[in-house]
Parts: structure tokens; sequence; C-alpha cells
DNA sequence: GTTAACGTTTACGTTAACGTCAACCACGAA
DNA sequence: TTCGTGGTTGACGTTAACGTAAACGTTAAC
């Protein structure tokens, strides 16, 4: 079957293809984030813009701003720049790591607070169904449709 | 030794130790997410404001938003509410775990990209440091201090 | 030939989460 | 008494990431 890897997108069909507005392609590229080709006027989006879109949109979803995105992808073209800068690439990707493996932790964190709390109002709902609740004052069942 | 638990705290006090400004808390505030006492017109932070402002803080790092996190808070104060506003507030918690699992993903994949491509660097400069690289017209090692 | 669907640039509007500044009060020390 | 420190309430300013609207140019369809 043939490789769609060298078709290409209008602006409404990337936006689409990603739940994003043309508006936010064009603040992209403002920003300098993409650069599509052009036909003549028109933005034409090739499948390395594609790619290069999800990372952005990834990067978003994870809490970067779009110039932090902006760096980061920069990182990936100094492959021919100077060693100095080669270093400092590499010394701001791990701190990026590191960024991100905290922001994990918080989440997980996170996530087991909202567990633990959902399952324990989950157990009153469930309990109060079969019956099991009693009267504060008197330890009686309170039976089932007692508010 | 005594328990801090019963300490109270000023608003600069409070502040500095969660590294923001009075200005933040007092935002807060307005939004509804903590409620000091008050000394005449002195804001007073208990040992339970310390946990709900831990709260509000790592639900920013984890990337909501105020009003969210707000929300977040609620669903700890409904646990007297009705039947059906409690099945809502579990539904809401499952869904705010199932977006936390999702933005986890994302920043594992993120990481994984990120170490790939640092490593990919660091070899880079590892091989060049041992005069591994060569010229590409003619395959001959380049020695150690080529540009 | 004009209407619809798409694209363009330019520019002002909006929201969130505070920053910043003014004007004020209270209190303990010098 | 004045100074420094720390608190208060407005209220306007700022930044990021777009939204929205105006004014305009293409191309295909009817």
């Amino acid at each position: 079957m043939p490789s769609d890897d060298n078709r290409t997108y209008s602006i409404k069909e990337l936006a689409c293809d990603f739940g994003v507005t043309p508006r936010t392609l064009r603040h992209y590229e403002d920003q300098g984030l993409i650069a599509p080709e052009r036909q003549g006027q028109n933005r034409i989006y090739s499948a390395e813009d594609r790619v290069r879109l999800a990372w952005i949109l990834r990067g978003k979803r994870v809490g970067f701003s779009l110039s932090e995105i902006g760096e980061m992808l920069d990182l990936y073209n100094v492959g021919d720049g100077r060693e100095t800068q080669r270093a400092v690439t590499v010394d701001r990707c791990r701190d990026r790591i590191r960024a991100l493996e905290a922001q994990r932790d918080d989440i997980n964190a996170t996530i087991e607070e909202l567990q633990e709390f959902c399952e324990l109002i989950a157990n009153l709902i469930r309990d109060k169904d079969r019956g099991l609740w009693v009267r504060r004052d008197t330890g009686q069942p309170l039976g089932k449709y007692q508010p």
C-alpha cells in the first residue's frame, strides 16, 4: 500500500486532524514552532510538520509553555553545532527529564489520593444501598430508603 | 516532642514556606480555595490550611487550573450531601484519575524521547572525545581537534 | 457573475494567575 | 514621635495562548 509519508495537508486538514483551530497553527508559526512550505500565500504542511505538531501538542499536555517547547525543538537542530553547544544541550535535556519525572511523581501522588477518596465515597454509596447504615443515636439500621 | 499541628502561621510565613507570595495566598482566598481565620483584619493560617495549600500547589504542578482545583477540593466537602451528588462526585473523580493517567503516559513518552535524544548527543560528544569521528568524503579519522 | 468555501494578514479582545502599586492601619523599638 | 516591619483592601498592569472580527484574494460550482 502507498505510504502516506509524502502527503501534504492544508491548514484546516491538519488542524482538524489534531483537534485545534487554524488560528492555533498560525500562532505556532508566529512563535517559530513550525514553518510549513508555501504555495503562493497558502501554507502546505508535510508529514514532518505533523510529527512536529504532535510533539508540540504533547508538550502542551505535559505542561510546557510554547517557548519551552520551542527550545526543546531547537535541541533537535543543533546536531551540527559546536561542542560546547552540544554539552549545554545535553544538560538542559537532562534538566527537562528530571522536571518531568518530578511532575510524574506529583501525578502519581494525586492519583493515589483521588483513588482513596473515590473508593471511600463509593463504599458509602454501596453500604447504603445494602442497608448497612445505622442511626447515630440508637445504632439501629436505617433500612434502605432513609435520607 | 510537641506536635506542631496546632501552630498558626502569618501570611508571610506560610507564603515563604511554600515559595509563593502573600499575594498568591490572597488570590487563592479570593477564588475560594482557602479560608483562613482572622484576628481582626489579619489572616491566621492553621495546619489544615497548610495541607490545603499543599494540595493546591500540587494541583497546579500537575496542570490543573485554580477553578478545577477548587472543584476537587469541594469534592471533599460533600460527604454529607445527597446520594445523587455523591454518585456525581465519584464519576468526576474517576474522570480526573483517567485524565491524570493519560497525562502520565504523555510524560513517560516525552521522557523516553528526550532520553534517547540525550544519549545520542552524549555519544556524539564521547566519540569525538575519543577521536572516533571521520571525514565524510574520505572516511579518514578526523583526529581530536577537528571543528 | 456571484456565491460558497477556503485561504491570507492585521489587529484588537479575552481569560487566568497573579504582579505591582497606592493608600491605609497597627505595633514595638529607638 | 517617628521609623521600620508587617498587615489590610482596592485597583490597575502583565503575560501567554489563543479567540474573534475585519478586509481582502482565490478557485470551483451553479
